[in-house]
DNA sequence: CGCCTTTGACCAGCGC
DNA sequence: GCGCTGGTCAAAGGCG
């Protein structure tokens, strides 16, 4: 099997038409813009964060899952996560998200929220024209599925549109993972994506064998408008367009982006529309960067420029970094992060057996990701599994009185539609924390 | 001037 | 070995 990974999301909402082929706007919002100097501070502070782990009877075996989740976290500093933050960012923005469910495979997963706090803070505001807030869920591998406490309780009503991390690191022999299947998602030939265990140490990896990280995220909605023009998600890092092509069985083309803040760093990162709907985004993270977060996003000069005519969605960090918008729609998403290992080749079904894996993981080693969720939010240290989740969102909560979160997400939902489409740009929140002293970094 | 996007060509992996 | 598909390279052109 080759592999022909597809994705399938379902969601809910629609949001706008998107052109076939404009990944390029996504993309461009992406090149989030990384806090300057201050990057450091993400470094210093490691955070003790973790996600509850007890959700699936699988893992459950393991007495120190937080012990896990701790290394899963110091994981995180991976630079791969970065961007998994812009995305949940823009995510969060998302307006107009309904109850969504991605698919993977046949089943049907709903994820549960976490965030849902920044959500609601962002809904009001954000969206005045609509009422519902999208819930965002996140599954670590703990977490992944439905089950974990922390999710469930975090979960916020709200249509919510579900966002899911997982991350799995792999060994290097591959074994380190789970066991066999747990990792795989598997690929339908038609649209379905597949994760494969690395179970296979043997196999000789070539690029396939990189570990990748997936996401899905709802794709903001003006960023896809090219009409209007308007953001695409980011992540942090700059990236600079290196291809694009067509994708079998995919109406939408992928694009193809490497990393420009620092020349011989190898962290790639493809984007393509989910077929089955158009609204949502695949992103696909490879390799991880070799640098520290950009100071400054250099590269960016040129990148606005990227869509001349067409629309000027893309912002780029460096964009975001003035004129913070963040906007986002829809706040599915899912991420997962997997070594490609087509050996693995045990194809279950997608979503569920993500989830499985994750969980499973204990011991493999699928790391949570967190990814997607901002560090800026996580808090460091707290012991107890259970709560982080709430005092995490309580700690937005509060942020959410403050308003500077506020004054982001207003800013962003509130559209400058009219020209900086560009604008969202989680990066800018991670500034903005900074700067208020608020909690965050993660690494 | 620097960086970006676009796009066709080239290369590698995989199945037949 | 051939063809298909996906991923990357590199030239050309554009924008700020
Ligand atoms: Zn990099």
């Amino acid at each position: 099997m080759h592999a022909g990974r597809s994705f399938r999301i379902e969601s809910g909402l629609f949001m706008d038409n998107y052109p076939v082929g404009d990944l390029t706007d996504i993309v461009r919002a992406s090149g989030g813009g990384c806090p300057d100097g201050k990057s450091s501070s993400f470094a210093q502070e490691s955070i003790s964060w973790k996600l509850p782990t007890n959700h699936s009877s699988s893992n459950s075996s393991k007495p120190d899952d937080s012990a896990d989740v701790m290394d899963l976290f110091s994981a995180m500093e991976d630079p791969l996560l970065h961007g998994l933050d812009s995305v949940f960012f823009n995510s969060i923005s998302s307006s107009m998200a309904m109850s969504s469910k991605v698919d993977m495979s046949d089943n049907d997963v709903f994820v549960p929220n976490m965030f849902t706090r920044m959500l609601q803070m962002s809904a009001a505001n954000v969206n005045p024209g609509h009422n519902q807030l999208p819930a965002v869920s996140i599954c670590s591998e703990s977490s992944a599925m439905a089950s974990s406490s922390l999710v469930k309780e975090t979960k916020i009503n709200t249509c919510s549109s579900a966002l899911v991390v997982a991350r799995q690191h792999r060994g290097d022999g591959g074994m380190s993972l789970h066991k066999s299947k747990s990792c795989l998602i598997s690929n339908g030939g038609g649209g379905r994506m597949q994760i494969s265990s690395p179970c296979n140490s043997g196999i000789k990896r070539s690029r396939k064998n990189q570990t990748k990280k997936v996401v899905c995220i709802p794709a903001p909605v003006a960023a896809n408008s090219r009409a209007t023009g308007e953001v695409v998600p980011s992540d942090l890092w700059a990236w600079r367009k290196y291809g694009q092509k067509p994708i079998k069985g995919s109406p939408y083309p992928r694009g193809y982006y490497r990393c420009s803040s620092s020349k011989g760093c190898p962290a790639r990162k493809q984007v393509e529309r989910s077929r089955t709907d158009p609204n949502m985004l695949v992103i696909t993270y490879t390799s991880e960067h070799n640098h520290p977060w950009p100071t400054h996003r250099n590269a960016l000069a040129g990148s606005t420029r990227s869509q001349p005519s067409k629309n000027s969605a893309g912002g780029n960090s460096v964009n975001n970094l003035k004129g913070l918008q963040i906007n986002a729609q829809q706040v599915q998403k899912e991420v997962t992060e997997m070594e490609t290992d087509k050996a693995s080749s045990d194809t279950t079904s997608a979503m569920a057996t993500v989830k499985e894996e994750v969980v499973e993981d204990a011991q493999g080693r699928m790391d949570i990701d967190i990814s997607g969720l901002p560090r800026c939010y996580y808090r460091p240290s707290e012991p107890e599994e259970a709560n982080y989740a709430d005092e995490f969102f309580a700690d937005l909560a509060e942020i959410e009185g403050d308003d500077p979160l506020h004054l982001l997400l207003n800013q962003g939902f509130g559209g400058d539609e009219r020209k900086d489409p560009k604008g969202m740009d989680p990066s800018s929140i991670f500034d903005w924390l900074e700067e208020h002293n608020l909690p965050f970094g993660v690494k």
